[in-house]
DNA sequence: AGAATAGTGTCTGTGAGACAGTATGGT
DNA sequence: ACCATACTGTCTCACAGACACTATTCT
């Protein structure tokens, strides 16, 4: 049998692990991805590292952020593990795609592009992308702004209008009003500043 | 800088990874997951190996399932690596948890705990019978048997069994019927066997 | 007054959930 | 005749989607 104790951790060859993450935001409307082009490939590629030992997965997201791209203070979420035996032409590296969500004024040096267009990636990561954009639009689709990319408190209008960056889509006014109004606890009024009717001012509801 | 091409392929201490996976099955009405005695510990855990190299996880996980239990010809589902760094007292190990649903007479040899039982295991393996638990019963509430653990064709008593033992209660006839219609295909009725109307004979609709 | 933005009343359709009924077989 | 199992008619409730209307402010 080969699984004595201890044989395996220190007989077999043991693979890199890497992380890759995809930083998203909303810029210009738009679901946006931050990606870098660094001298190791033509290509443009997502942040990433390898894993250190004593660390664990999301602080190697943060210190790939925090070293390439000046981002501070994120909450990474594992999106899958990518193995293929192929997948890097160095040698045997596996990745954990990582999905960062951070508002646009955070994403520090990284330059954005919409993820519509993030094709003709390195390595796997086109993939890691449209994994990482079907999770959050799946996520906002339930409820509001659960990355908290805007500051509390906010407008009805101005959650719309993200939510609608996100998905790709303008949802109705009112549909959308009633939707999200159950996961909403009302702050106050806009004090003041355009036309039209002061909007009532929200926060998101913690407990749920 | 410390990301020259080659660099940390080779000079960085590597973490051994690992596959751990969750068999969930159907037996005496009852979601049951099946959990391995060895050696290494007197406390219960799921069957698991180290990836090989030139190895995909799901590989590793079915050479693992091979051996260590008998079970044949699964189709994994990766759930989340578990990465804590004092998860493992031999050393470094992170590990892929993953799920699969085999029937209940292809388990092979691997003793089955209803996993409402299945506490008090071997590292971080509670939240992985957990996570697959959540998994599972998340994926049979929206699809008719998605796992395919009913032999087609089956009667819809058949199936509501099934998803009261995945989901934990039983729902009303008329509804769960109404529910599933849409994704099932009718193909007969029943020919004779037991007491009662005859029940019609339905397969997955495999286009959705 | 008119434009602009915020919010509501209400109709429609859909689908879950529940109750009671009908249909078809065995004993 | 009676029971057991399969299936359906129909009512209620909730909620998404859409349209039209009201409300409040600025210019």
């Amino acid at each position: 049998m080969a699984d004595r104790k201890g044989k395996q951790l220190t007989d077999y060859p043991r693979p890199s692990v890497a992380v890759d993450t995809a930083v998203l935001t909303v810029a210009h409307g738009q679901l946006c991805v931050g990606l870098l082009t660094d001298g190791r490939s033509p290509k443009r590629r997502l942040p990433g590292t390898f894993l250190h030992e004593g660390e664990t997965l999301a602080d190697a997201v943060r210190r790939s952020l925090r070293e390439k791209a000046g981002i501070e203070g994120v909450e990474p979420v594992q999106l899958h593990v990518f193995d293929a035996p192929g997948r890097d032409t160095r040698g045997w590296v596996i990745t954990v795609a990582n999905l960062a969500t951070v508002r646009a004024d955070a994403v520090g040096s990284l330059p954005l592009i919409p993820v519509g267009d993030a094709a003709g990636l390195d390595f796997d990561h086109d993939d890691i992308v449209k994994l990482a954009a079907m999770r959050l639009r799946a996520d906002y689709s339930e409820h509001p702004d659960p990355a908290g990319l805007l500051t509390q408190p906010f407008k009805i209008g101005q959650l719309r209008e993200l939510h609608a960056a996100v998905a790709g889509e303008l949802s109705q006014p009112d549909t959308f009003r009633r939707r999200m109004l159950p996961r909403l606890s009302a702050v106050g009024i806009e004090r003041r500043g355009s036309v039209g009717k002061p909007a009532a001012l929200f926060r998101r509801i913690t407990i749920d």
